[in-house]
DNA sequence: ACCTATTGATAACC
DNA sequence: TGGTTATCAATAGGT
């Protein structure tokens, strides 16, 4: 339900995952409070987002739900009940660093480090996995260059199409200059230093009208067919 | 959302208010687990019927998500315990928590998943990395095979040794029952019957004596220049 | 439980 | 974070 079909699978993107998180968190909480009026219904919500930050809803309250919870399962009725405030937080101290080791092994294996142990079929698939990686980080490479050719290539072809423009009314600056200077010297001419000092001002308005960056962030691999620089006009 | 809009209030009929009831309740657990699994949050949800039936949802355990709900609620509560132990504990495990985000964030990077948001010198970067990694792995599982190759080839040269061993006795043994044999009855030979004799023997022999394994556990580029197999003997 | 007209939620975009 | 809009998804009412 949106401008487009999503596939349920955690958010790449940190910003969107954010702000999808805000506007579903807000939706779920809806719908439980709605589910509770509408059927007299008990409800109780709970979300930690991903920075552990809690957001809850409960239709009465969340101390009785849970209470109520703990009775109905008939497990340990100490769940709403606080351990020790040590005990726990030591507890998942523990078991966070064992998450952080088990990660952390698992990274060094894929930096090609600590390949002692594996078998080599485990070798395979690391080897499957990292060639699999390398594809989506050049795609992706890739890809970024490619819209940054692009964005230069729409940039260019405007510059070109303004100076096409600001050429067209040089010439007809330029001859209706020669035709007033006719009538005003005669037919003997000095043009020169006229267009000189008009080609000038053109140039000069250019720059300032049209700030435009030309900078290829990463000057690599130019083989963009880019319109040529239209500062040649002059 | 229907085929009419409904006013949130209690339902009176107690046939739709069930019906409803079902539905919404499929629909809310659907959308926390959506919630769950997009936004990467800890999402529980707690659902008492009317009638007091027990429906329930949690992305990943009720007891944990329910005991970490206590412990966020008495962080604000500051209970008058030991603080500065619970207070070691905790800066513990928020710093834990951390480098666990950022280590799954870089493995997930590794992955060649979550590119958004890199530049291009990053995505550089991380493609060098995994060309490392790859090498790394290729080379591991390369010597890996070398290994268990040159393994066989020397358990191969073993047993070729003993085969060459055991043919010079062969040779031995037959020329020894040949000249027994002439000894007894004459110089006539029935000789085919009794070779054939002895070199099942000896097989049977070789097999008792040696029992080596000759498989490779992976079975491919088997461009090894192994000695022929000794069994070709016989 | 299944069917659809209709409303509601929300993805993508500012 | 909050607002807008085009789309998709949930569901009210009916069978």
């Amino acid at each position: 339900m949106g401008r487009g079909k999503i596939v349920i699978r955690r958010i790449d993107n940190s910003t969107s995952r954010q702000v999808t998180f805000s506007k579903r968190r807000s939706g779920l909480l809806k719908k439980a409070k709605e589910l509770a009026i509408l059927c007299d219904a008990d409800v109780g919500v709970i979300i930690f987002s991903s920075t552990s930050k809690l957001y809850e809803y409960s239709s009465t309250s969340m101390k009785a739900l849970i209470e109520r919870y703990n009775k109905t399962k008939e497990e340990n009725h100490q769940l709403g009940i606080p351990t020790s405030e040590v005990k726990y937080w030591q507890r998942e101290a523990a078991t966070l660093r064992q998450q952080l080791q088990s990660l952390h092994e698992n990274h060094r294996q894929m930096m090609g480090e600590e390949l002692t142990g594996l078998s080599v079929k485990d070798l395979q698939n690391l080897e499957n996995q990292l060639e699999i990686s390398l594809r989506g980080v050049r795609m992706k490479k890739d890809q970024i260059l490619m819209e940054e050719i692009q964005e230069l290539n729409r940039k260019g072809n405007l510059i070109h199409h303004d100076n096409m423009e600001l050429y067209k009314k040089v010439n007809l600056i330029h001859q209706e200059n020669q035709e007033l200077h006719k009538k005003v010297y005669g037919t003997k001419d000095a043009n020169g230093a006229h267009i000189s000092s008009i080609t000038n001002g053109l140039s000069v308005g250019e720059d300032a009208g049209i700030p435009i960056n030309l900078q290829l962030s990463q000057p690599q691999q130019q083989d963009n067919e880019a319109p040529e620089r239209a500062t040649k006009l002059g």
